[in-house]
RNA sequence: GGGCGGUUAGCUCAGCUGGUAGAGCGUUCGGUUUACACCCGAAAGGUCGGCGGUUCGAAACCGUCACCGCCCACCA
């Protein structure tokens, strides 16, 4: 060992490459499920940029996979790869600046460069997945690296993809179960549609962001009456206007219930109704139902049982013809048709300034626009509001089994235990089924085929599924079992479905994936369900929620029995990173800074649950510990002689002390609280070991006592494990000059009983407590702290005399004390030492 | 609007089942001590967010309020 600490990163490189080699880390197969830990380890999104956050959030699952393994267990560690989805489509589009459109043939010579320029190029559909897959490639050797820098104890030959050949097979033989037992089904309906991206999306990817707008008032007709006024902030969806509503007790309007009222313009009548739904405190307390301007008139509109009248297309924009060439339900339909041509083609935005100027001139607008400030859906990624789109999508019916899903939940661990609230409150919220299929390209493909039927039209309800052996299938390429690829969109043929499925459809599988799932039940039966599951709590309601539903969908089980959350990293300010930000920490620039070791370190000290900021503190913390067990180790390995059994009171007090230790730490591990662990380690290292043993133990050290040796040697043996699972690196290096066998990594984790039966009677205590007020004289009288004593008068009871004296060889010699004296006091006052100092040495 | 966290030294945080406040960093003072100056020793610094209550005793338990953060909620 060099006693340099610029050395780590050689020290790294050699560790990470030796562990690959010697492969520490595999799973063994042939050891039962007992005594195996199972970790369901999140698969990054590979398109994604490498951060901080996830550094942070791998080292917490690798420190359990390292304290597991020391106790014993066969770790069972995969990586997958999340590639599948949006953020590669995404990517793609940027990297290659190419947009998909499906209708294109294959071009099998298309060879694009990274970062290509110029016009934006339509390629087919299995060019861009092609595309895809190259960057996956790239990214997830990025990840790979990244994660062997750190240390992370994974099995690398545990490894998937979520698009991969066998990803695919799970995910589509999963589903199709789940359409078999009728869990999962098609269904035409409205559904919250992202017009950028062009697909349904998930009640789970949505999020409410305040936006402002502005109330309009707008007059309607009442046949047979006066008017009435409803506030809106969507008056583009005015010709979409299928009813109003108030609420029944609200008697401003129950004169006007059961009767019709006329929309401006466009001079349809549309009933009034009533429902509890509607809040006399908002608007006007009337308002108007649209097909469809959020949940609560997909509502209504089921209730009313008329057809929809759809404005706004896949694209978000208003539709020419809305209810078809000459049937518009009105009054004038002349008037509606030249009304609607104006906004025929106009974005959403556009066609609301467009109407309020019709309106305005109509004069069916009254009063000023009122601004309110007000939440509206959006997808998570997308930058549109969300829109109700009528659209065929496949369901997975979550709503009839919440209070299974809850009861499931509750059969796992969370750490903390607070993020079961998360989760109940997120099950108990829950208003829609899970929309399973996207309009992508992407992804794993839904293995589903409809039948056209001799006039030609696609029957959806005439479903035709793939044969297991068939899987994983491709539907768009491949034609269903008893049919030709000529039959593909014939009359009396098929069609093959195009979407894929959402991501966490795929990734709500994650512990079937790599478990043998369902086609190795002995593998399966050895690794589920799952011991760990470690994620963030912002997905909570996705990742989590679907990988519990799919597994109480497919057999009834709990997919893990410990769910462990990390926290959000945070800048030194307090603010969540993110690129807009421009706050975003990358992991290599850490890591080249400060090391794996100090970076692990900084994960460490942070509990679950809780967020982190990057502190530069905590990392040259960590650097300092390091350097720190590097010096004690060279310390206690450069003294010669053979040890023993500790014979002297002050290491016997050490040993018992190390070994409460031990039970501590264990307790705090098995408390799922690493933190804690640490915490205990460094403090009784640095404190109790450093600063006070190796002081006190020292010249008998010197003078080869066997004793003092066997003391050091097994303090540091232990302490080593005990650092082990944090600081994998260092630990290694200096277990490897000691006279060990193997990894530090493979040995076991310490036991109160490898550590003897001595009790710890106080000598300890004692001796510290005279140290610091030795070491506070000389330090008040500014002389070094080898400085000699000259008397040293020792006042103590007398059962802490006895203790004195045992050890007072190993004080004295520290304190550089050459006479001295005692005195028996009574009671239980703590001992005191009296100091008389020699001559202050004189300076040079 | 509903739910969940948090509020302890200048900063970042720990304080388990209630017994007169802790760590690291920072600050100040001192120390070349043959493991380590990425070190060692010492010191200063807090009415534990406010107000009530339970108790012999509350940072900890109960109630309430305030502020910060997060999650959720049909957005007319």
């Amino acid at each position: 060992m060099t006693k340099k600490p610029s050395d780590m990163p050689e020290i790294e490189q050699r560790w990470r490459a030796e562990w690959e080699r010697s492969g520490i880390y595999r799973f063994d197969p042939t050891r039962g499920r007992a005594e195996t830990f199972v970790v369901d380890t999140p698969p990054p999104t590979v398109s994604g940029s490498l951060h901080i956050g996830h550094v942070f959030s791998y080292t917490h699952t690798d420190l359990m996979a390292r304290y597991r393994r020391m106790q014993g267990d066969n770790i069972f560690y995969p990586m997958g790869w999340d590639d599948n989805g949006l953020p590669t489509e995404r990517r793609v589009q940027n990297v290659f600046n190419v947009r998909c459109d499906p209708s294109l043939p294959y071009d099998a010579a298309l060879d694009l460069e990274f970062g290509r320029e110029g016009e934006t190029l339509t390629v087919s559909r299995r060019n861009f997945i092609e595309l895809c897959d190259r960057v996956v490639t790239e990214d997830e050797q990025g990840f790979k690296d990244l994660w062997q820098r750190l240390g992370l104890s994974i099995d690398w030959s545990q490894t998937y993809a979520t698009v991969d050949e066998r990803s695919r097979y799970v995910s589509q033989l999963s589903f199709l179960r789940l359409v078999e037992k009728g869990e999962a089904e098609l269904r035409e309906a409205p559904t919250m549609w992202d017009v950028d991206f062009q697909s349904a999306v998930a009640q789970a990817e949505v999020e409410d962001r305040e936006k402002d707008g502005a109330f309009y008032k707008i007059r309607f007709d009442v046949q047979g009456g006066e008017d009435v006024l409803i506030a809106t902030t969507r008056p583009e969806l005015l010709p979409a206007c299928i009813a109003l509503v108030a609420h029944p007790d609200d008697t401003r309007y129950s004169s006007l219930i059961g009767g019709k009222a006329v929309t401006p313009l466009f001079r349809a009548p549309v009933p009034i109704i009533a429902d509890e739904g509607a809040d006399p405190e908002k608007g006007t307390g009337i308002l108007m139902v649209c097909t469809f301007g959020d949940a609560a008139d997909v509502e209504w509109w089921r209730q009313l049982k008329v057809p929809a009248r759809e404005v706004i297309d896949r694209g978000g924009r208003i539709i020419p013809a809305p209810w078809g060439e000459g049937h518009w339900d009105s009054q004038d339909p002349e008037d509606a048709k030249k009304y609607h041509d104006k906004l025929a083609g106009l974005s959403i935005s556009q066609a609301r300034k467009e109407i309020v100027e019709l309106l305005g001139d109509a004069g069916a607008i009254v009063g000023e626009p009122e601004k309110v400030r007000r939440p509206v859906k959006f997808y998570e990624k997308g930058e549109r509001p969300l829109e109700f789109v009528v659209s065929r999508q496949w369901f997975v019916k979550v709503l009839d089994k919440k209070q299974e899903l809850i009861d499931q939940g509750r059969k796992i661990q969370w750490h903390p235990d607070m993020f079961r609230g998360r989760y109940e409150n997120w099950v108990e919220g829950l208003n829609q089924d899970w929309c399973v299929s996207r309009q992508r390209y992407f992804g794993v493909p839904i293995p589903i085929w409809y039948a056209i039927s001799e006039d030609g039209g696609i029957d959806y309800d005439r479903l035709i599924l793939p044969a297991k052996e068939q899987l994983p299938v491709d539907p768009y390429a491949e034609a269903p079992p008893g049919y030709t690829e000529d039959q593909r969109g014939k009359a009396g043929g098929f069609v093959g479905d195009a979407d894929v499925f959402d991501t966490w459809a795929t990734s709500s599988l994650t512990p079937l994936i790599p478990t043998g799932w369902p086609d190795e039940p002995a593998k399966l039966e050895g690794l589920y369900p799952t011991d760990l599951r470690p994620q963030g709590h912002e997905i909570i309601r996705t990742w989590a929620f679907t990988t519990i539903t799919r597994a109480y969908l497919e057999d009834g089980s709990v997919p893990w029995w410990h769910v462990a959350i990390s926290g959000w990293v945070l800048d030194p300010d307090r603010k969540k990173m993110s690129k807009s930000k421009g706050n975003v920490v990358l992991p290599t620039d850490t890591l080249d800074e400060y090391g794996s070791d100090s970076v692990r370190y900084w994960s460490a000290s942070a509990r679950l649950g809780s967020d982190a900021a990057t502190d530069p503190n905590t990392f040259k913390e960590g650097k300092r510990l390091i350097t720190k067990i590097r010096n004690a180790a060279r310390l206690v390995l450069g003294f010669e002689g053979p040890g023993g059994p500790p014979t002297h009171p002050t290491d016997q007090a050490l040993m018992a002390r190390l070994r409460t230790l031990v039970q501590e730490v264990t307790n705090e591990w098995e408390a799922w609280d690493h933190a804690g662990a640490l915490e205990a380690t460094e403090s009784w290292f640095w404190g109790d070991f450093c600063d006070n043993y190796l002081e006190l133990v020292k010249t008998r050290a010197y003078n080869q006592d066997p004793s003092a040796l066997g003391t050091l040697r097994t303090a540091l043996d232990v302490v080593l494990r005990l650092f082990a699972p944090f600081v994998p690196f260092i630990t290694e290096e200096v277990w490897s000059t000691m006279d060990k066998d193997g990894s530090i990594h493979l040995a076991k984790w310490p036991t109160t009983e490898e550590l003897g039966t001595t009790e710890d009677t106080g000598a300890f205590d004692v001796a510290v407590t005279l140290l610091a007020q030795i070491r506070k004289v000389k330090s008040e009288a500014k002389v070094s702290i080898k400085t000699p004593v000259d008397r040293l008068v020792i006042k103590a009871t007398a059962a802490d005399l006895v203790l004195f004296e045992s050890m007072a060889d190993d004080l004295l010699a520290t304190a550089n004390a050459v006479v001295h004296e005692t005195e028996t006091v009574k009671g239980d006052a703590a001992p005191e030492a009296y100091v008389e100092l020699g001559a202050p040495e004189v300076k040079v």
